[in-house]
DNA sequence: ACCACCATGTAACAAGTTACATGATTAA
DNA sequence: TTAATCATGTAACTTGTTACATGGTGGT
């Protein structure tokens, strides 16, 4: 039992859903390929922490719905009692930006453009995830009980996250042109 | 050459170090163990990127000093003028955020008074490192073509980060407690 | 006709972690 | 004497990515 593996049993114990479905739910999470998430639900399911159901459609190919079994509940509750790995972050941006005096202005420039792009978009994707959540819950998004107030804080995390990378791009750039009028 | 490879090299470029040095140096930007960068390093050397020196040491046992040659800082150039690949992260908090519903009050509060402190550490290790390359650059910091502007920028921004995120830690303990008052 | 989406899976590979291995110096 | 730091390496394993494989539906 791996994180990812906590992770799809936490959206199956919500709601239960097919692989597929599971993979578009958990992107903005925890980025896990297709590839990564089929056996592993056929690990859960054979170790009896899933269960699931063969349905049956006519316009779209048949899929597997999983649910979470009791064996499943009990182990969702002890992994989230237990003590939170540190998170990871690998950007590339970081490494370049520690031999940043090797690029050229141009190059420095454009990659903090780039980055702004980025937050830009991902910022718009929370957001927009995020009126969904609020037309699904009616306005009570922000009570701990109801199941969409983990979706709730962790979009306005991303969000409040890209407007202060943006701003710090701001910065950088300052900088950069301040050197370059000189 | 993958991303790490590449990292090595910023930092090689700058300052020649052994492989245990470029460990310590590379923690704060992006983790990796030993165990990944002494063959990374054996390589890099194989490939003509950099060279290396045993530098005898009476106290300590010796080291293997490496520095870039001009195929390294050709390559390095051309990757800082690529595209960058967009920042992976991975943390487990994210995960059971997911299913705080399933969580009791006591376990949720436990799980961001837990990243409060952790992110606290993390800030402390940023401000130290701040101070330490603001003493050798002597006030400098901010001039793009110094060798530590990069370092200047992202410990900032780290700093930036981890206030941000405990601010929204504790954003979240408010809602928590808001519910368990009524 | 071609592309995107839905849906599931496997195989080969790359990246990253943990454990094994050695050995000197120094501080508590 | 016990642990931490310096210093380098390999082996086994886990995790994650890319590519291979199939096939129907719906839109441009």
């Amino acid at each position: 039992m791996n994180t990812l593996a906590y992770g799809l049993l936490g959206l199956v114990a919500r709601t239960p859903s097919s692989g597929y479905d599971l993979m578009l739910q958990l992107q903005p999470y925890w980025q896990a390929k297709h590839s990564q998430i089929y056996p592993l639900l056929a690990k859960l399911e054979h170790n009896g922490y899933m269960q699931f159901t063969r349905v049956h459609q006519t316009d779209r190919p048949d899929k597997k719905v999983y649910s979470i079994t009791e064996k499943g509940k009990t182990a969702l509750k002890l992994w989230l009692a237990e003590p939170t790995a540190e998170p990871v972050a690998r950007d590339e941006l970081v490494l370049k930006a520690c031999c940043l005096s090797f690029a050229d202005a141009r190059t420095s420039r454009a990659l903090f453009h780039e980055r702004i792009d980025h937050c830009r978009e991902q910022l718009q994707m929370y957001q927009h995830i995020m009126q969904e959540i609020e037309q699904q819950s009616e306005g009570s998004p922000n009570d701990p009980s109801h199941p969409s107030f983990g979706d709730y804080i962790l979009l306005s995390w991303g969000c409040r996250r890209m407007q202060e990378d943006i701003k710090w791009c701001e910065w950088v750039l300052e900088l950069l042109e301040k050197k370059n009028q000189e």
